[in-house]
DNA sequence: CTATTATATTGTAATATTGCAATATAAAAA
DNA sequence: TTTTTATATTGCAATATTACAATATAATAG
């Protein structure tokens, strides 16, 4: 009845899950990848570059940050906004175990 | 007006966040983790181990390999389910893409 | 053919997510 | 202090996802 039900998997790999969902959505990938494309940190550019109400670029930002993908440090009125390397750095060993373990059993079946 | 632009993005990396978003979902992630836990490939073990019902599980493992992460093939009346590396390479590929570039710009900010 | 076993599909209810208008907050400028 | 600028929060409507009961399908056994 319903949907969720989270709760009763393992939250071995969960960190990473929340990484994973954040980048799996098209209007956080598509904030990561500008702020992976210009030299810059920016803030509120994003507003202007993407489809997105401001409110909604806030909360995707807010989501993005605690998720550990991008950092925010206050200037003045407006707040800049960096990837952070230690999200991508939490995927990235995610991925070399789980390809470790299949490269293992590769192609026993199928 | 409610939930999704996806359209309004680019889709430049549309199939990697196909997979990222399966791989995000605790069900799909445990059936991905149990695939990688056996030795030879198995079918409706999955729907034993799991706390899921049939028609979910059924469901999940479709989408899994409509994602490109698992394949299946059929051994009379049961269906061997097994990882598609395939997809895991593809997703490596896509993080080593953004690694790379992250790297590049690294601590430039914040 | 009928029964059995294994999996898939359909329909639907419960829940989660997304996006935004309206509003609030916070810092600097005037 | 008032205004301006930049961002965050709240509340809600629209949409998407999830899970499962009921049912359908497919292969094999008898």
């Amino acid at each position: 009845m319903g949907a969720s039900k989270s709760e009763s998997f393992s939250i071995k790999h969960n960190e990473p899950a929340v990484l994973l969902k954040a980048l799996s959505h098209p209007a956080k990938r598509a904030i990561i990848e500008y702020l992976l494309s210009v030299d810059t940190c920016i803030c509120g550019d994003i507003v202007n570059e993407l489809p997105l109400a401001q409110p909604t670029v806030s909360q995707h930002l807010k989501e993005l940050k605690n998720a550990g993908l991008i950092k925010g440090s206050v200037e003045g009125t407006s707040i800049c906004y960096c990837i952070n390397e230690v999200g991508f750095e939490k995927i990235n060993t995610f991925f070399e175990q789980i390809t470790r373990h299949n490269i293992k059993k590769k192609s026993e079946c199928c």
